[in-house]
DNA sequence: ATGAAAGCGCTAACAC
DNA sequence: GTGTTAGCGCTTTCAT
């Protein structure tokens, strides 16, 4: 573990003061000789400039946040990939925080008086009138994956929940269903409110929804279970989330429904599992990492003009069928554009 | 985006001077009288102390790195969820830094002498001697994820890939299998030798052993595909990793084959993906979430005290078996330990 | 118990 | 083009 060199050593063996060796470093106007003489002297003691000092002289830190309640989901994960890319390739840190609930996330978002941060990248569990408040508080830039009210005045990028699942209602109707229900997660988490919305919508309001207990395999199963065992049994259902939606395809095989003939089956999310799943999972791309993408290039432009117009961008939605839902009816496209995409995005 | 205060407008407002507030709001030595001025000033002005300037003051910032090849793989972000969750409960916050390749890692290391962070979980793609000196020169701690020479002189936490999959091949025996191939990723991998190797040393060195073109299924099915065909087709796989061995159920599925009858497959890193597959695949838990909590707690106690003698843990293997493998002749258990696990941990 | 002052390492006026 | 100086916000001696 070596000692770390200072500037001013730096300035002394280099024989100049410590403003010319920043100057010379910095490549401000500065002598060749002194330019040269610095360097040397740099590259002898090994000098890398203290991240610490800079920032609080310069009073930013080149660390951004994000934020997110649990870093165990895989569409958080593909965010967080995304986001590390674009900050990263701007010159800055990224820091990864869980927020647990919701209070939680109230907390973190006042915590960025700290100053530990240039600003953040937020994706609430939900949108409380506190984190609405927190939010217009902060003192850095707070970009939120989500929605929240224009009012709010801050950046958001959202998926188009509603433009995919009508895309796999219409889907689901030219393959030949005739009777689709949905699987929803809890209906008191955001998702659950907007993607069971978009399906009443898209679906009518006859068509029969269930509830799980969460958004996992286990509770569609046991939902799909009675389901599919129940009077009025449906040729189709679309699950909130990929997990649900293998849930499904677990309680279809296990009462010898063959998919897709006697039951098709669609999930939202898009993620590796439904991919590498056998049959393969017809699934709403709603554009986790594009969604992720966005978010920090907004960050990075608003710590750019920090005046700029708010703006609310709605990533679109893509339906990517697969086996699941695969029908000879149905060519087989493998992705299909929104057509119903509500992207509000400015310039740029 | 409010203002921040700073100590000098509490103190001023407290009518007492800059120290007297620090002391008070640090909890040192003040009369009480002081303390609550102090106190209500601070609360008035909603103030909150600059994480930078403290830094620059202590010498510490309270951060900890988290850096990592691909932050995509599941087997990470297990690892990062882990570390999060320690690192956290400390009072530090993380920073997740993706290294890329090997020069990356690197150049990543020694960027720890800006002084961002006071410590690193590193999981390096491969070691070089480059970067076994790097972490030594390092000016703060760092732990490794993996093995390293003894002589490098730092704290590393390893997977007992050998035990896990001694444990596979033992448990392939015991149902049965006559011929059990090892389905491998690159050999110029880290973890392609080490399991390789292990594999050899468990099978013995004329079981056939088949390298993929890298750690994904649809490399895994190719390789298999051409095995599964072949001549001598084996009774068992074990791939050497989960989604080697999704690869190796398509082939098999394609093929006709049956798992787990006709062809008996195990995977390494137990994955949800493998616990949701149908056939659910038996998968050898290497531990990952208990390796990223392990090494943030060697992180954490050497921060605290420098001079102790650098560990080398291993961390335990166990076999969770599933469909993919359960047949009549063994007992359904979900779990066992690995007996030759050579947990060469020192006290705590 | 408290205030004055030094200083963490760096950058940016300002004057020469 | 370069040196002197102030100062980012905070903690911590050192006197008192």
């Amino acid at each position: 573990m070596a000692q770390r060199a200072t500037i001013t050593q730096v300035a002394q063996r280099a024989g100049v003061s410590i403003a010319s060796a920043s100057r010379a470093l910095n490549g401000l106007t500065s002598a060749t000789a002194t330019v040269e003489a610095v360097r040397a002297a740099a590259r002898e003691l090994g000098y890398i400039p203290d991240a610490t000092a800079r920032s609080l002289k310069l009073g930013r830190t080149l660390q951004l946040a994000y934020a997110v309640a649990d870093i165990g989901n895989p569409v958080y994960v593909e965010m967080m990939a995304a986001i590390q890319e674009v900050v990263s390739g701007a010159g800055y840190r990224l820091l990864v925080t869980n927020t647990g609930d919701a209070a939680g996330t109230v907390d973190l978002v006042t915590s960025l008086q700290r100053g530990y941060a240039d600003g953040m990248v937020l994706s609430p569990l939900r949108v409380t009138d506190e984190l609405v408040a927190a939010v217009a508080q902060s003192p850095v830039p707070v970009v939120v994956l989500g929605r929240m009210p224009e009012s709010a005045g801050v950046d958001t990028v959202a998926p188009d929940s509603a433009g995919g699942i009508a895309l796999a209602v219409a889907h689901l109707h030219a393959i030949g269903a005739r009777r689709i229900a949905f699987v929803n997660g809890p209906a008191d988490t955001i998702p659950g409110r907007v993607r069971g919305g978009a399906f009443v919508a898209a679906a009518g309001p006859d068509a029969p929804v269930v509830s799980a207990a969460d958004f996992t395999a286990a509770a569609g199963h046991a939902v799909a279970h009675a389901l599919l065992s129940g009077p009025d049994r449906p040729d189709a259902v679309l699950a909130a989330n990929d997990l649900l939606a293998i849930g499904v395809l677990h309680a279809a095989d296990q009462l010898g429904l063959s998919t897709p003939d006697q039951l098709a089956v669609v999930g939202v999310d898009d993620t590796e599992l439904g991919k590498l799943f056998r049959p393969a999972l017809t699934s709403v791309d709603l554009g986790a990492s594009e969604r992720g993408r966005r978010a920090a290039e907004l960050l990075l432009e608003r710590l750019n003009d920090p005046h700029k117009k708010p703006q609310q961008v709605v990533v679109p939605a893509a339906l990517s069928v697969r086996r699941s839902s695969d029908v000879k009816g149905e060519p087989m496209a493998d992705d299909a554009r929104a057509p119903h995409q509500q992207d509000q995005e400015g310039e740029r």
